[in-house]
DNA sequence: CGGATTTGACCTGCGC
DNA sequence: GCGCAGGTCAAATCCG
């Protein structure tokens, strides 16, 4: 969707005060170099329904989906966080020669998404997009990925 | 054997 | 209304 995402990558480095700002370098065991939080699209979307098709129900489930997206400087398309994914779907992008995949967590009751995709420009760049908030625990703690997950957390404008 | 992946079909929103 | 593009389902399959 941004062809230059780089143009985000400034503002959120020229900008802290929007809220998002993470930036590190672990440059470490998951081979991932940098990363840095993309503005969060606060969006509000009728979501769920799908299904249940001919009954009129009204979609009054109004809950606003947030969802963060990370560029990730990394070998590998998963970035382990440290939950547990259930991936349920891949599909070729337009303008992308890779495909997007499409995880969710497998905890009960939450219905956090996930999508990861690689850059066409850099496939040694994963854009790993974050849909909804976890209510639970963190399932596998992980090296200092757990510590970069927390920061996060930290910075979630709930 | 149970849970995770794969993969094509299916659904929906949107632009023409 | 049709076709494309993105998102999800679900049956089959794989793998520990």
């Amino acid at each position: 969707m941004e062809p230059n995402s780089c143009q985000a990558f400034n503002s959120f480095h020229g900008d802290s005060s929007n809220g998002l700002l993470l930036d590190w370098k672990s440059g470490s065991s998951r081979s991932a170099e940098s990363c840095f939080i993309q503005k969060p699209e606060v969006e509000e979307t009728d979501n769920q329904i799908m299904k249940s098709s001919s009954v009129g129900k009204q979609k009054e489930k109004k809950i606003r989906k947030q969802r963060y997206a990370f560029e990730t400087r990394s070998q590998v398309d998963v970035l382990d966080d440290g939950y547990r994914w259930r991936k349920y779907g891949q599909k070729a992008v337009k303008d992308n020669k890779f495909p997007r995949s499409y995880y969710r967590c497998t905890h009960q009751g939450c219905n956090v998404k996930k999508q990861v995709q690689r850059l066409t420009k850099d496939e040694s760049v994963v854009v790993t997009t974050y849909e909804g908030v976890h209510t639970h625990p963190i399932h596998k703690p992980t090296d200092n990925f757990e510590q970069i997950l927390n920061q996060m957390h930290i910075y979630k404008p709930f």
